[in-house]
DNA sequence: TCGATTTTGTTCTCACGTTCACAAAATCCT
DNA sequence: AGGATTTTGTGAACGTGAGAACAAAATCGA
């Protein structure tokens, strides 16, 4: 049954749920904001106005302002935004004033330096296992940890009530490991393997990918280096299509 | 001259630089793409539709298709895409048929394993460098590299024809470690360090933020929290505003 | 040869995100 | 007190991106 698409704007869910949505973009820059205002905040600073911030942030003012208007009205016209109040605010809004359990499975070099990361264990996460497969390693401490055993990863999971799970295993392990966390009740996952993962619905998942960001710069490096030399006009650029694939 | 009744959406600049577009977003999928082609390749595919395409790189297929129209016409009606010339193609647009020299300033944890980062020295990218600023560490052996002097960076990267940094140093160092390298002529960033760097025009930065990418997870788990305990109505949510300001 | 089938390339529409610009609110100064 | 000044919060315009849908091109089978 098709749903007559006649209600083009219509029935827009801003009259069922207005303050609750936070745009996702909007989300990812809290962060940013955030350390922005630890920073002033650790300079002494106690009001900054949006143009402070935005600039401390890297963004513009205009964005800052519609970004913080989505959590409330928490600046005073004419003066600014108090510091710790504001910072405060973001801290709750994206979770920080509660701890989220963390499991890192894979503990190899990246692994390692996760669990090492300083920024990692700011407060609002706590690590709460270390996990890996090769036996070798079980047992070996890193900072205050021990790497646990692979077999155990339910239970530990289970039991520090962890939500959040870091996938640093090579990209052949990354989706049974996935399929795993899931299953022990993981709705949270950050992935550091080159693999897409599939997940139920309702698992949040993000992917951060080296390469991936290396090829991107690689592309902007080209585009600037054919700029440069001879700028050739487009639609000439691609020689004739030789298509001999290999047989 | 302006025809003038109809042309409401007209002047599209789609006459003036229509093929030397690729959206940002499209440029972002490409590296995704190509990793899906090198797998499906391993497998002794040789043709894949959009359809098997999008599903193995976790999109779907009418973006999938879009993306690759920007590229150029590189498959066949009826039938899909070759495997092999699609890799090349795309090879090509990112700029991946040539190779680009990288250094890595700051060899902490993560740096190291960035430096034994599989992923990273794929084809396309070799490491020219790693650099450190303590002297302890200077000489040091990371896999087949060895550790330079911070004092020697301008050479190194001059000698090499660099033209991609990463940092991985202290957020502290990283804003002049950047300076350093935009000055000695490195155009493109990866900043691992958790600051907000500047820089001139023209010079491309893109940063990787572990700890804000648990925090958007962060947030993403108190929502759902939220929902499935007390579903509180919007508006109510917040405390009243005791902005008692540290002073 | 010609129709049926497959699958791409592209158009159109909608949703999302960014930026501008300005009214509303708060403070400051005379 | 009241106008000038600062700065937020937001409405509106604009631009980019995503997805549905379909015509055009290629192959296949009779």
């Amino acid at each position: 049954m098709v749903t007559d698409s006649r209600n083009r704007r219509a029935a827009q869910n801003a009259d069922l749920r207005p303050s609750r949505g936070t745009p996702e973009a909007t989300v990812a820059r809290l962060p940013v904001y955030l350390r922005a205002l630890t920073a002033l905040a650790e300079q002494g600073v106690t009001t900054a106005s949006s143009e402070q911030l935005a600039t401390a942030a890297g963004v513009n003012s205009a964005k800052l302002r519609k970004d913080l208007s989505y959590l409330g009205s928490y600046g005073t016209r004419g003066v600014g935004y108090d510091v710790e109040y504001l910072r405060y605010q973001i801290s709750r809004e994206i979770g920080l004033t509660q701890d989220w359990s963390v499991v890192i499975v894979g503990i190899g070099n990246l692994g390692q330096a996760l669990a090492n990361y300083a920024g990692f264990t700011t407060r609002g996460f706590r690590i709460a296992a270390l996990v890996d497969a090769d036996p070798d390693r079980v047992g070996d401490r890193i900072g205050p940890h021990t790497i646990k055993d692979m077999a155990d990863l339910e239970r530990l999971i289970d039991r520090h009530e962890v939500s959040i799970g870091v996938i640093t295993t090579p990209a052949s392990e990354a989706q049974g490991v996935a399929d795993r966390l899931v299953g022990a009740g993981v709705t949270s996952i950050l992935n550091f393997a080159p693999s897409v993962l599939t997940v139920p619905a309702g698992v949040q998942v993000r992917k951060v990918d080296l390469s991936i960001e290396l090829q991107i710069l690689a592309y902007h490096e080209q585009r600037k280096a054919n700029l440069d030399g001879a700028e050739m006009p487009p639609g000439l650029a691609a020689p004739e299509p030789a298509k001999e694939a290999a047989s």
